[in-house]
DNA sequence: GTCCAGGCATGCA
DNA sequence: TGCATGCATGGA
């Protein structure tokens, strides 16, 4: 991959295993929005950013040098070899082809906070209406920057509501949920960031101290917010794909990069909804 | 109207 | 331990 600065601008290119569509818009993250083809816009670490793809670049707009490093490169995982690991996927034919079908996934490498919050408002629920009950959540309690666009509320903020000042994002009876688990990140019962370098079992075992957080949310949290790649969490849709496609047991090829096997997976079953 | 959505807490055996 | 049920809301 190459990475040169082109006036305001950061591009990419010779670039593999990265399509913005398939990673953005693959129901791991839920802020990103597509404004016209190939073009982005969304937040994370209260950076905006929007950024455009065409055939062979991907564009960050007014990204400096410094700002991609710090952020952006880390967000879109770019330090991981993709191609290695989906070539070792690859010993087993299903994986292969779940693998190639969404080739141009990466696992994000999101804000544990948000993603905790996200990951709680998912449970029961459809990506839709998910992406409108973090929308209205953000409008209502986030903060406003020079875009227009509205920063991801902190977990302080949102322990100091109440259940009731919930009320408008509509979340129904996740709202408790979120309330716990921003008291719990607020007053440091639970620190995220350490949770990053503990053991995936111990660390998804404080996640679900949580009041409304299980294993899977748990697993959701440690895969896409705290970077634990061997998280594997299981929804309807991969517990579906398990059965009809594996037999009930993940390929032992797959051992060590579950979570990256798992979004191929989950992308796979969702998309063609496995023929049911 | 009924069913379902990137589940979880609760009660009961 | 495992299994059934209720849960808010909104789109299909």
């Amino acid at each position: 991959m190459k990475i040169e600065e082109k006036g305001k601008n950061i591009e990419l290119s010779d670039i593999s295993c990265l399509s913005l569509k398939e990673t953005l818009d693959c129901g791991q993250a839920f802020r990103w929005e597509q404004l016209e083809d190939g073009v982005w816009q969304g937040m994370a670490y209260n950076e905006y950013l929007k950024l455009c793809e065409t055939q062979d670049k991907i564009v960050f707009f007014d990204t400096t040098k410094e700002d991609f490093y710090n952020i952006w490169y880390s967000y879109f995982d770019l330090d991981r070899d993709y191609e290695k690991i989906v070539s070792t996927l690859s010993e087993n034919p299903v994986l292969k082809k779940a693998a190639d079908f969404g080739k141009g996934i990466r696992i994000l490498k999101q804000e544990p906070w948000e993603t905790l919050c996200s990951f709680i408002i998912s449970q029961n629920n459809n990506i839709p209406r998910i992406k409108g009950i973090i929308g209205r959540l953000c409008e209502n309690f986030g903060d406003v920057s020079d875009n227009g666009f509205y920063t991801f509320p902190s977990a302080e903020k949102i322990a100091s509501l109440s259940i009731e000042d919930l009320g408008v994002i509509r979340s129904g009876f996740r709202a408790k949920y979120i309330s716990d688990a921003a008291k719990k990140i607020a007053n440091g019962e639970i620190n995220l960031e350490a949770l990053k370098t503990l053991d995936t079992d111990t660390a998804r075992n404080e996640l679900m101290k949580i009041y409304g957080v299980g294993k899977k949310v748990a697993d959701c949290v440690l895969l896409f917010g705290l970077s634990h790649i061997n998280a594997f969490p299981q929804d309807v849709w991969i517990k579906r794909a398990m059965e009809k496609l594996f037999g009930g047991e993940i390929p032992h090829c797959a051992k060590g990069y579950e979570g990256i096997a798992q979004q191929y997976i989950f992308h796979y079953a969702h998309t063609t909804k496995l023929d049911i």
